[in-house]
DNA sequence: TGGATTGTTGGACGGTTGTCAAACAATCCG
DNA sequence: CGGATTGTTTGACAACCGTCCAACAATCCA
């Protein structure tokens, strides 16, 4: 019954996204894996293996996800019945200058 | 019954120091607040009035500065009854380059 | 149409967190 | 010495968080 489906879920305008909201979701271990696989630029829907979350419940890897959209980190596509979702990362930029990019310099070589 | 008393408290390595840690710290209004006070280079006893934390109970703001501290973020010297606090920033610099720099030029120019 | 797939929502549960208050410890000083 | 000062520790409590499960909704496809 899909027509032309295809929407943006709902997330803060590049203004409105608050450092101190963004530090909180990346203080979780979980959702700085998911920063750091994001950062590769590429999109993802939400139960790809490549996200290395197979551990964790599908209904847990949602609950991640709406963390980083409402915090502004992520941005989450709908179409049909995936989400492909990626990092805000020109808006981080604008609003943040350099700090993705120290952030990703910091994080170790390999994360296992 | 003091002789020389000047004391650092515990605190991890410069190479212990774990990002995620330092997020986890930051990703809270109150810590955010310490860190931008201390990123001045000053120093400052616990209960300063400098802190702008008088709305909080003595035991919390050193529940905060113990969170910071153990965190990697602040180096607290115990002198007589008083804690001098300061902000690591040669050892955040050394472990994680631009990221204190990128963060301070994030903050907005008036907090309140 | 109807089963399979993909992700969200709600509830439940245990662990963590931010806060205050009270008691304590250490220090300073009169 | 003994009271005042400064900060820590412990306990309590409500709120939040990460996780799982079950149920649900939407979509795809045979």
């Amino acid at each position: 019954m899909a027509d032309d489906e295809e929407q943006l879920l709902p997330q803060p305008e590049t203004a409105d996204i608050e450092l101190v909201k963004v530090l909180h979701a990346l203080g979780d271990p979980t959702r700085m894996h998911l920063f750091r696989v994001y950062a590769t630029g590429e999109q993802y829907d939400c139960s790809s293996e490549r996200l290395g979350l197979n551990h964790l419940h599908k209904s847990t890897v949602s609950h991640h996800m709406r963390i980083m959209r409402e915090a502004g980190l992520a941005s989450t596509r709908a179409v049909g019945r995936n989400r492909y979702v990626r990092l805000r990362r020109a808006d981080l930029d604008a609003r943040f200058p350099g700090l993705v990019e120290s952030l990703l310099a910091s994080l170790p070589a390999s994360e296992e």
